[in-house]
DNA sequence: CTACGTGGGTTGCATGAAGCAACTCAACGT
DNA sequence: ACGTTGAGTTGCTTCATGCAACCCACGTAG
């Protein structure tokens, strides 16, 4: 863990980064999402030292957001894959993907794009209110207390 | 910047963790959207030292997520505030932030929520297919080549 | 007009994290 | 019996972070 840790802020942001907001972290989740499973796999996509992608898999397991399974029983052969809670991660991933295809890469420099394959096309995603169905943006949003709130 | 950087990975998560990736990053970000904008209250609020949150505001600066401005002629003084590459974090920021309410701090513990002026009504986000406005989940989801890749 | 307070930083030092290469270890395969 | 493979450890070096103290220009109080 870094110096500081944000997990006695009373804030969900700050508990989720507390998670997956160490460096490399988020990287291993999209690797995940693309399928990959298997230790010397992200080794090589990545780039990362085996020593911190061992820390930060060990984490993310403890974290309840992977899961190590032995995929070879006899050789003590294991991989990692997605919890439900890491699958949920999907939303913060996309709009991130997307925020960095709108203002960084730019449109037409995207280097994935998704296809929905229930209405069949290319698309992006689009931030909606669970009430209204209507799109939400940050001017249009007031802040209030929950219940968590101290 | 880390040993390792991020910049040359073809990919538009890797560019945006390169940019609001850092430790303590998110969570200034996060300060702005809630109106946070002067240097000594960041520190106050986030318990950041001085020199971290020195390179982190140089960093945002530079990267065009936030301005500094002068809010005092003749005195030296600053604040900074989000552009509106930053304010198009917004969704990034809160499927983070429900993502914690509904895996870390539970429901019925949320520290805040967000009220949908339109409509009134206290609300949670969804994301939707941006073509036929059905809500999008990973699994319905196939990733496909974009036009910058490589 | 000297002293103090305020805001927005720098600087220096101690400690923790990241990068890198080499090493380990227990099955297989040949 | 020997090398290969996958999944890590270990040791060392260098970079990043935390912390406290300091700086500096302006404004205000005495």
């Amino acid at each position: 863990m870094r110096k500081v840790s944000f997990a006695d802020m009373n804030c969900s942001i700050a508990q989720a980064l507390e998670i997956i907001g160490e460096w490399w972290t988020l990287l291993i989740v999209r690797d995940c999402f693309l399928g990959i499973r298997r230790f010397d796999d992200f080794v090589e996509r990545l780039g990362i030292s085996r020593n911190v992608l061992t820390d930060r898999l060990d984490k993310l397991v403890a974290a309840d957001v992977i899961e190590r399974r032995p995929y070879d029983e006899g050789r003590l052969r294991y991989d990692y894959v997605l919890t439900p809670k890491g699958r949920a991660l999907w939303p913060v991933i996309t709009t991130l993907r997307e925020w960095g295809d709108e203002w960084i890469t730019g449109e037409g420099n995207e280097p994935i794009l998704i296809e929905h394959r229930s209405c069949g096309n290319v698309t992006h995603t689009r931030l909606v209110c669970d009430c209204c169905g209507e799109p939400l943006v940050a001017r249009d949003v007031r802040v209030v207390d929950g219940p968590g709130s101290r």
